[in-house]
DNA sequence: ATCGTACTCTGTACTATATACAACGTACGA
DNA sequence: TCGTACGTTGTATATAGTACAGAGTACGAT
């Protein structure tokens, strides 16, 4: 083995652009990383990111465990390349109308990407690694930040302001959702078992302002219509504090 | 057997307030749950989340692995466990000077908490269980909105956002300072490997404004200082955020 | 004082994970 | 035509959480 013989481990970036050298020797490719990517979005969107395994994937795509990694050097890259899928084929709002709208919208695009692929908002860093499709949404979203006399630097941390936002607030609803589905148990049983217990421990002489704005909020929305609500609430809030930027 | 001496696992509710019923059959116990917790706590912050097995938490304590669950039912709430002792001790400013002050110092309180315990952002659900560390938190964090002439709901409302924004920042910051670690590279390694084939990739014509932005940015903050700055930043926007609610 | 039993502790074992390694076979380039 | 680079796969390793059953302990009832 001589040292040019040598072909290492192909870097991510290499990955994501599809950059790979081609080869042309030994049998054909069964595969392409896209339809691996695309088979492991569909396992992830379906079951969930845990339910992804090696041996899953490799059974839905009828092959072996290992052959997988000649196509990905591992699952980390694996769930890179997803989430650069997913950005790629994003469904984005056009930018226009104002400032404010068109920050909305971009972060309600992002919203409805992480709740229509749960696993995503886990899964992503908030700077995801530079492939085409985290580019390409880059590039769209900072259009609707263009114009309102930002520097560069300031458009930059307002995106990602922005999108950090939206990311907790997406991942905050798949996890309330996930919890209660989890634990099997209606609110009614829940209560039965639990409220007993908070009763005696939530003392309202050692917690007054607790036990007062927690009921109220509580009642206020019925947990189901909690996440979206703190969406709804965040988001305003969150343009609020760009708009003390930008109308400057 | 009898249905009278089912002893049904101890509920999350009932170790996090130590609500568990006493028995005073058979040995004695040798730990208690909160030298598990604490155990459990001091291994997490050394060698992170993934570090902390049910093996080598029994072994720092000198038991067997199997006979933690005697103390806790499962990993689960252990982690459940940790997040609420850590609440519970958690350094808190006192509340004082005027609002925006107040609820900065609270986020600050919060970020420290969770840079100095990187596993916790990323194991805290947003709203984490009643235990008596997380009422003590929330008392104390409402008592920074009181007198505002918020209703309780938007006192609830205003809380869960600030607290979420600061938990994403936290994540974040340890996200990348943990990938700058493990990818052993410096910066300069990483622009001699990758930096070709991202000049050959990053069209300047596909994505002007991208590359523009991208550029000012990393050239504002070296990536090391990245993440304070994101947080400082979104910190500023997401109070001015509030002051328009609270200054209506 | 004795004895049953509830309880702690522990060793073994099961299932499932990611992935290293080596064997096998394919098909291109020389 | 043949060597070799490379796709594919079976086997194996290390590590995870935790179910289960056996062994020993000490309180409470008798």
């Amino acid at each position: 083995m001589t040292a040019a013989t040598e072909t290492p481990k192909p870097h991510l970036l290499e990955l994501l652009w599809r950059a790979a050298p081609e080869t042309s020797r030994g049998p054909r490719k069964g595969l392409t990383v896209d339809e691996v990517v695309a088979a492991a979005i569909a396992l992830a969107d379906a079951e969930g990111l845990e339910a992804l395994t090696v041996r899953r994937l490799a059974q839905s795509l009828g092959k072996a465990p290992m052959t997988l990694y000649t196509y990905v050097p591992g699952k980390t890259e694996l769930v890179a390349l997803m989430l650069d899928a997913l950005f790629e084929r994003m469904e984005a709002t056009a930018v226009e109308g104002p400032w404010r709208e068109r920050l909305a919208a971009v972060a309600r695009d992002n919203y409805a990407l992480y709740r229509a692929h749960v696993w995503a908002a886990s899964a992503a860093p908030s700077r995801p690694p530079l492939g085409p499709g985290q580019c390409t949404k880059y590039e769209r979203e900072l259009q609707a930040l263009e114009g309102l006399g930002l520097t560069d630097v300031e458009m930059d941390d307002a995106l990602a302001h922005l999108l950090a936002f939206v990311r907790a607030a997406a991942q905050d609803a798949a996890q309330s959702e996930a919890e209660r589905e989890a634990s099997a148990q209606s609110d009614q049983e829940w209560w039965e078992a639990n409220g007993p217990l908070l009763a005696k421990v939530l003392d309202v002489e050692k917690f007054p302002t607790a036990v007062r704005v927690g009921r109220a909020a509580g009642e206020a929305h019925d947990a189901a219509y909690n996440a979206e609500h703190a969406f709804a609430f965040g988001l305003e809030r969150t343009l609020d504090g760009l708009a003390a930027l930008i109308e400057r």
